[in-house]
RNA sequence: GCCCCUGUCGUCUAGCCAGGACUAGGACAUCGCCCUUUCAAGGCGGCAACACGGGUUCAAAUCCCGUCGGGGGCGCCA
């Protein structure tokens, strides 16, 4: 043992050590996020230690851009892990040492290379789970395991018990995917003469339709939903709700209260569907409560990506569009549809809103109206504007609503949308009185 | 096939462990109303569930058994 491994074990006597242990060949999964996610919790909650531990055992499937995206992932969700990752690849001498102490003991045995582990029959394998309560299983269901394969590789199972008991874990949670492998490796902790850690299996999510989450769903990367324009705060707040209940006054959470609130206790044992409706319900309240300042550059990501070019628009102007639709996105990557008559003069015209407020003859008219009235105007504010609007409106013997909506689709193309005298405002006397003269005719 | 986990509104769930206060509560979605220049947001209201069948009990969503359904596992993958 190393003298850092000795100081792990004596620490872990008295604080949680928990730890996430993905392995990188592939992205992260909203599955593997979930899990880390509730280790990462459980750790901040209790004062404790949220350790990585690289499972980078199979050399060919195992690649470091793979880690890099689940590292950067980890980071955009706000789960940081104390210390550094710990690389299984590196601790193949470790794992061997082990399997060889149990050969000497007769409890494992050499078979074509592989150091294999006797399983005894006829007895029953009992723990108490976290979430699930007493499970057992017979060990006439459980073949001999394999330690170290031929190749010099150890199995999955023993390699994570061994650096488990190294690191000093002292709760594994983990995807109910494992129940089956936790008797195997009591069995391997019990010849090892450890005392094993608790353990605590969690529901997979599911798909919408209650099959496995899969690609064919939707997303299932956290990097999809980061693109998508989901806030970290609401795919996290989702995950969470997705396996435990914080109580009816705590739906819409902040990380830091999930860390107050968080107990395993609480833990759920039913699998969950997950819901892309509640996500995107959770990421609008996220972004309403977010500061506008905040969600500039942010906001700015998904302008640039969408190849809108903003850097005409003064920082002030943005903030202010920002603003007005942070109540009316669903995700980020929304407002640049929803905004996009302020950054292009080609912008998109709704075909009913056309027909119904524009080709009138009368609209049109009354938008030329409006047009003069807006040109005489000193200030170009949205009170000024609406008191406008009205006045005309009111000498015309119109409802302002017959003025109010034709506008809208001249100068914005949509019929939905911000308040049109703020929305004015911000396009400027000149947009407004183009696209206002445009539809006059 | 064998083993393990699991079943409350369409979805996430509260209640279950310690049976009665449950006409089963909340949230998302949906529908309607209010507010209102539209859309959102917000407010109010509607629809909607204890998988099924047996027990135990004065009393079962809650305890027991079975059936059915869903998921996972049974690799020299992790």
């Amino acid at each position: 043992m190393t003298g850092w491994a000795g100081c792990a074990i004596l620490v872990g006597k008295f604080m949680v050590t928990v730890r996430f242990a993905p392995s990188p060949t592939g992205y992260l999964h909203l599955g593997s996020a979930r899990t880390a996610l509730f280790n990462w919790l459980y750790a901040r909650h209790t004062g404790g230690r949220f350790l990585l531990r690289i499972e980078d055992t199979d050399r060919t499937r195992s690649d470091p851009k793979f880690l890099e995206g689940i590292l950067r992932d980890l980071r955009w969700l706000g789960i940081d892990w104390d210390g550094e990752p710990v690389y299984q690849s590196q601790r193949f001498a470790l794992y061997r040492q082990e399997a060889e102490k149990l050969l000497a003991q007769g409890k494992a045995y050499m078979d074509g290379g592989a150091i294999l582990f006797k399983v005894e029959k006829g007895r029953t394998i009992e723990y108490e789970d976290i979430v699930h309560g007493k499970i057992s299983v017979a060990t006439d269901e459980i073949k001999d395991q394999v330690l170290i394969k031929s190749d010099g590789s150890p199995s999955y199972n023993f390699a994570c018990v061994v650096d488990d008991a190294n690191l000093a874990i002292t709760h594994i949670l983990r995807g109910d995917d494992h129940i089956s492998n936790t008797p195997k490796q009591i069995l391997f902790y019990e010849a090892l003469g450890l005392a094993p850690p608790r353990f605590g299996h969690m529901p997979l999510i599911l798909g919408p339709d209650g099959s496995k989450l899969s690609k064919r769903h939707g997303g299932v990367s956290v990097e999809e939903y980061r693109k998508e324009g989901f806030l970290p705060e609401a795919l996290v707040n989702h995950l969470i709700l997705l396996g435990w209940f914080p109580g009816e006054e705590h739906e819409i959470l902040a990380p830091e209260e999930a860390v107050r609130l968080f107990d395993i206790a609480d833990l759920n044992a039913v699998q969950a569907k997950f819901d892309i409706q509640k996500l995107r319900w959770l990421n609008a309240e996220h972004i309403m409560r977010k500061k506008t300042e905040d969600l500039l550059p942010l906001i700015k990501e998904q302008l640039s990506a969408a190849g809108l070019d903003f850097a005409g628009l003064g920082g002030d102007h943005l903030l202010k569009l920002i603003d007005l639709y942070k109540v009316r996105m669903k995700t980020l990557r929304e407002f640049v549809s929803l905004t996009e008559c302020f950054f292009r003069d080609d912008f998109n015209v709704e075909e009913e809103g056309r027909k119904k407020y524009l080709d009138k003859a009368e609209s049109k008219e009354n938008i030329g109206l409006l047009a003069d009235r807006l040109e005489a105007l000193e200030e170009f504010t949205a009170a000024a504007i609406e008191e406008a609007c009205r006045r005309l409106a009111e000498e015309k013997g119109l409802k302002p609503v017959s003025l109010i909506h034709p506008a809208r689709m001249a100068v914005s193309g949509r019929t939905s949308g911000a308040g049109l005298f703020e929305m004015m405002e911000l396009l400027g006397r000149e947009k407004v009185l183009t696209r206002l003269r445009g539809a006059s005719r």
